[in-house]
DNA sequence: CTTTGTGATTGTTACGTTTTAATCAGGGGG
DNA sequence: CCCCCTGATTAAAACGTAACAATCACAAAG
């Protein structure tokens, strides 16, 4: 009953050789337009679709590409997929979306399936920097772009963002607007974007004359709005409240600015508060959200034609590693 | 150079057959505990993993699931994603997420590729109301769950939300505010959930006494934040602004919320907005977002579950259709 | 009439796994 | 000592496609 119409139905019923199918579906220009037609229009009559599965056994790799995020949930990543997935689609490829929710055990698990379906490349925000798991999947001819992360070696691709000039215009901003007391509410350490855009808060601090130990830092186990609402609670209650903020993105300010909010802090009279990546949303909260724009769907697209020139073109690919510029988009939440 | 270890490589190095070790690997119960842990060192040793395609080309079917989502940039299908995915990797399966945008041409792309992939099921929000394409998977052995979406026939499962019900408590919230003239802001025509919220708006206006031709429709190409700015833009040219205006998704009520401040008009002193899904950024903000809540994660977990026993207990399986009701979140952008 | 060349098509093999039936070893009962 | 049973293991045959060398048809050139 339920048969599934192969290469060979085809052929037969068009009245010629499953080579010359398979020709048909790869390389249409070898095969001469009368009988390409003809079979052509038998794969239609018959609703043959071709089995990826035995198409990548045969040919040693397979037709798409394995994109790893840290957090499918914030909408920086979902724009950067959408820029994967525009560049994949147009090329033939499909995307394996991986969501690792900042969970190493995770992240490798998805790394595993990947390996496992033969993809052509990974794209992949790496949640630490444990370089060793993506070495091991070059060892097995799986091309890897790190996305939102600078490459360490030049052996690689990597497109990213600059994170450590992020973090200094986010802090020079607020001490433009006269912040004494500064604070950095930031995620795990382990995330690498924590750790540059901190890099660069300090660094502003100096450059303006302070102390960077001053910087009061708060991290949270996650960098989600939920986190940043009880980053506000816990500052709260210690009352070390400073008179200005710098979330490490943009859902951590949210919830901040939420938890804020609801216990009579003013923002920005009593507190500046500036988020990170300029997410849609940051325009349409309560107080419009001053943040630091990423070109967060060119990171997408670039990575993922980096990864398919890679692929395709193994001989002259040329590893390269990009690096953007963000901007300062200044709105109501700081002074 | 670039040498892949197969199966016969690890039975070889562990003095067994091939076969042994497809059975420690898919039915470890069926080989003696001394071979069986000899060879899964061996596995660890030489860093062998199994070749997906290969296995799915030999049992005729794959541990990837495809989920089709309308517009992968909506929270509400993030946390769907989430619960899919949840269940999905408990159960070892992978997920290919496919995102329509909201084109036919795009889904129709998506569900070739799941096609081709030999998906074991396919979860589908369908943009549109064309069963033939889904028939069709289902004539490939491929299951299919429809998410978000009440199944108009009993020989399939689907997981929905009752669209009716939530747009009447929508609507009926607005008038229990004392709304003269109402507006309905939605999507396109072919999407179901926008004509079933409007069919249980118009129910609360006959109920509550008004005629429900009353209701000023302004259909959007897209359901984003853009569109529901556009739409602000359009209602003040045209000077035809209601006293209410109910939004077909949080979205929409979003970019309304944001055209509206920007042009002076007072939420909800002016107008009342709600909006639909009770998205995170609902309540955050400008002015928090009155909304119709979903139970979304959990629309994710059922639909999955529901698929993977279709899959894997095709025998005993029984279709069933849920319907979740939905509940009214009120917050300030209503009076 | 034969040879050569060219473009189109075919036959065959291999990809790595799963599965079934067959084989084997060893022990207990007759 | 033989037979049968059980549990563990193996040998061999697919699964559907891509790739490559081999073949074919046919026309142009000699």
């Amino acid at each position: 009953m339920m048969t599934t119409v192969s290469i060979k139905d085809v052929a037969a019923r068009a009245g010629v050789s499953p080579g010359t199918v398979s020709n048909v579906l790869n390389r249409p220009e070898k095969v001469a337009d009368s009988t390409r037609i003809r079979v052509e229009s038998t794969i239609r009559e018959l609703g043959f679709v071709r089995h990826g599965s035995a198409s990548t056994l045969r040919a040693g790799h397979s037709r798409t590409v394995g994109l790893s995020v840290i957090d499918i949930g914030n909408p920086f990543f979902t724009d950067v997929a959408a820029g994967v997935e525009d560049v994949a689609s147009e090329r033939g490829y499909a995307v394996i979306l991986g969501n690792s929710s900042g969970s190493r055990m995770k992240e490798e698990r998805n790394l595993l399936v990947f390996a496992e379906q033969r993809v052509r490349g990974v794209l992949i925000t790496p949640s630490d920097e444990d370089p060793g798991r993506l070495d091991q999947l070059r060892g097995r001819g799986i091309c890897v772009v790190l996305v939102d992360h600078p490459a360490e070696r030049s052996d690689q691709c990597a497109v990213a963002v600059n994170d450590v000039t992020g973090g200094s215009m986010a802090v020079a901003h607020l001490l433009d607007g006269g912040a004494g007391s500064l604070g950095y509410v930031t995620g795990p350490a382990v995330i690498r974007q924590c750790q540059d855009r901190k890099r660069g808060a300090e660094q502003a601090m100096a450059a303006g004359g302070r102390d960077p130990r001053e910087l009061l830092e708060v991290a949270m186990p996650a960098m989600t709005a939920k986190a940043g609402q009880q980053a506000a609670e816990k500052l709260l209650a210690e009352g070390s409240l400073p008179d200005a903020l710098f979330c490490a993105n943009d859902l951590l300010a949210l919830g901040m600015l939420r938890g804020l909010l609801q216990a009579g802090v003013r923002v920005p009279d009593d507190v500046s508060l500036i988020g990170y990546d300029d997410i849609d949303f940051a325009s349409a909260s309560t107080v419009s959200l001053t943040s630091i724009r990423q070109p967060t769907y060119q990171l997408g697209r670039v990575a993922t034609e980096l990864l398919l020139d890679e692929c395709d073109n193994p001989a002259t690919h040329a590893h390269q590693q990009i690096m953007f510029q963000p901007d300062l988009v200044v709105r109501e939440s700081t002074r």
